[in-house]
RNA sequence: UGUCCGAUAGUAUAAGGGUAGUACGACAGUUUUUGGUACUGUUUGUCUUGGUUCGAAUCCAGGUCGGACAACCA
């Protein structure tokens, strides 16, 4: 028993089975439909199921529920692996409820066979209004009560693809009066003329869901099943016909799924926003898909220790995308070299300095082990500095430039603001300073303290890049909760792009996958996009704000 | 009107009959050549009403609130 930190309840559950001998071995698995891109909410079920095996030992299989040809395709089982590697997680068995549809098949005979299904050649509005409501018990058809030749003759039929899609499907004989609507005979093959993306046209019978979920998860000996809340009424089902047929009885455990602040989850909303271009694709930087989050600049590790602290639990959650944005930043302030840039400059004059070629040293990473080494950064008379960094009319606890102020230039020296000029409009467009020669960073005799530091960069010096600025996707806490149209709550300003930022030298080496931190301003990396001679960064994060001005 | 699930600080998550704790957030302070980081401190909580008990967040009953369930989707 570990007493270091508690368990959630799945953890209890598979210490208790193991303890007791139920099983010898874990065996989970993360079971995705092809439809679409993984996201966040499927990152926790990954750390879930792979992490509960990582550490009771055991493995997790890899399955794709591919029982609707109609919604899946090759393009998702191979987005959706890498997703999975890049997360840092590694299947035992790389599988398909498609390797199962002889299986399954045979399944539905023997059920069949035991007089426990039919098929029926209702309509599909016919069987809905069959089937009851909540409070009304559903009422039995003709078809029920078909003979278990006819039965296995028709569904032969089916099989056979001598009747059109809707003609008949095949359904289980349950009880139609079941307080579970699930448990009202439900629909367990239909047919469906359609190509699918492994079976090829050897089908045009398609098991359901539910009868397939279950029997996979029996046939590859599945201790855990672990899904989200949705299924907890599916689970009397599920239950059911591996009773009925006699096999592995896998068993079904059920936990909140993932809610973020400010984002939508569900696949089909998240394609929406695809489709309708409100977003560049399913690896938009704004979107909580796992391709998402890897193109911001999210690390695996951030993401696993995201999940990690959210936990595992049965209530009903709304995470706050704080949490998320706390996880890269620990990550990634251990991880991203330093350097500068300056996002919206205006130009700084060292009146009274006049070295040329000067080269300062700078440290790469204050917080690495290693300090991530050092880099060179050229120093000039002439250098870009942050707009914001100036005020003509200082705040109070104001520690940056203003008339009279004195402040660090990082890694360099201590100027004193002299003057500054405007253009035409009244906007600031050159600030006039004083430099201090003995302050110079790392040997300063100078015995001034100065309260402010800020970036720069050297204007002779400074390579050009396009900088991304990202902010929450929508303007809302919970887009789903809201009234109307989650599209009406989009935040206009989720993308700010900022064409012509100075940037040092050192980061015109930048390399996709690594992290950066544009000191004072947040952590960024390069963007796809990039090419040799057009920089392109994208802003993961901001740095945190001390600054109440 | 039914069945099932759930309810602990702002947000998550522990405590499984015996001190309501932790993290994020917020706020304050110390350190700092990043108003970052690090460190310290403060802040706020058991849905409700009964019952069992020496003792209840925990067990029981009723209520309230939230979620799920009537796709030939998964």
């Amino acid at each position: 028993m570990s007493e270091e930190k508690s368990l959630n309840f799945i953890e209890e559950i598979i210490e208790n089975d193991l303890k007791s001998g139920k099983y010898e071995t874990l065996v989970t698995r993360f079971p995705p439909e092809p439809n679409g891109y993984l996201h966040i909410g499927h990152a926790k079920a990954i750390c879930l199921n792979f992490g509960l095996t990582q550490k009771y030992g055991g493995y997790t299989n890899l399955r794709f529920d591919d029982t609707n040809p109609v919604t899946e395709k090759t393009e998702y089982v191979n987005s959706q692996q890498e997703d999975i590697q890049w997360l840092g997680f590694q299947w035992k068995n790389e599988l398909y409820a498609s390797d199962y549809f002889d299986q399954l098949y045979s399944y539905a005979v023997q059920l069949i066979e035991k007089g426990l299904a039919y098929v029926d050649e209702s309509t599909a509005e016919e069987i809905a209004a069959q089937k009851g409501t909540p409070t009304e018990p559903g009422t039995p058809n003709q078809y029920r009560e078909r003979s278990i030749e006819e039965n296995l003759e028709l569904f032969t039929k089916m099989k056979n693809g001598e009747f059109e899609d809707g003609a008949c499907i095949l359904r289980a004989k349950i009880d139609m009066a079941s307080t579970n609507m699930l448990m009202r005979d439900p629909i367990i093959y239909r047919i469906k003329h359609a190509h699918h993306h492994r079976t090829g046209d050897a089908w045009c019978i398609y098991p359901m869901y539910d009868f397939a979920h279950g029997q996979s998860d029996s046939i590859e000996n599945i201790t855990h099943s672990i899904c989200t809340l949705e299924y907890v009424s599916h689970r009397e089902l599920y239950d059911w016909f591996i009773a009925q047929l006699g096999i592995f009885p896998s068993k079904q455990y059920e936990f909140a799924r993932l809610n973020l602040t400010y984002t939508v989850m569900s696949k089909r909303k998240l394609l929406q926003l695809v489709n309708e271009g409100h977003v560049s694709g399913w690896d938009d930087p704004r979107m909580p898909t796992v391709s998402g989050l890897r193109r911001r600049g999210y690390t695996p590790e951030s993401i696993r220790e995201f999940c990690e602290r959210i936990g595992i639990a049965k209530r009903e959650n709304l995470i706050e995308l704080s949490l998320l944005e706390f996880c890269i930043r620990e990550d990634l302030n251990k991880k991203a070299t330093r350097a500068m840039a300056v996002l919206d400059p205006i130009k700084l004059v060292i009146t009274n300095y006049e070295g040329d070629g000067e080269i300062l040293i700078g440290e790469n990473n204050p917080e690495a082990e290693d300090k991530g080494g050092t880099r060179e950064i050229p120093f000039s008379k002439e250098l870009w500095i942050e707009r914001e960094d100036f005020m003509e009319e200082p705040a109070k606890k104001w520690f940056r430039l203003a008339p009279g102020a004195t402040v660090r230039l990082k890694f360099a020296y201590i100027v004193k603001c002299e003057s500054f000029v405007k253009d035409a409009d009244g906007n600031v467009t050159e600030v006039h300073c004083t430099y201090i020669p003995e302050s110079k960073s790392g040997s300063d005799t100078s015995g001034i303290h100065v309260k402010g530091t800020i970036h720069w960069v050297s204007t002779a010096h400074a390579k050009t890049a396009e900088v991304r600025q990202y902010d929450r996707l929508f303007s809302v806490v919970s887009p789903d909760a809201e009234e109307g149209d989650f599209k009406d709550y989009l935040n206009p300003n989720s993308k700010e792009v900022l064409s012509k930022v100075y940037i040092e030298p050192a980061l015109a080496e930048a390399t996709l996958g690594t992290g950066y931190q544009f000191i004072r301003k947040g952590y960024f990396c390069l963007d796809k996009d990039s090419t040799a001679d057009h920089l392109v960064f994208n802003r993961v994060v901001s740095l945190k704000d001390g600054w109440k001005g």
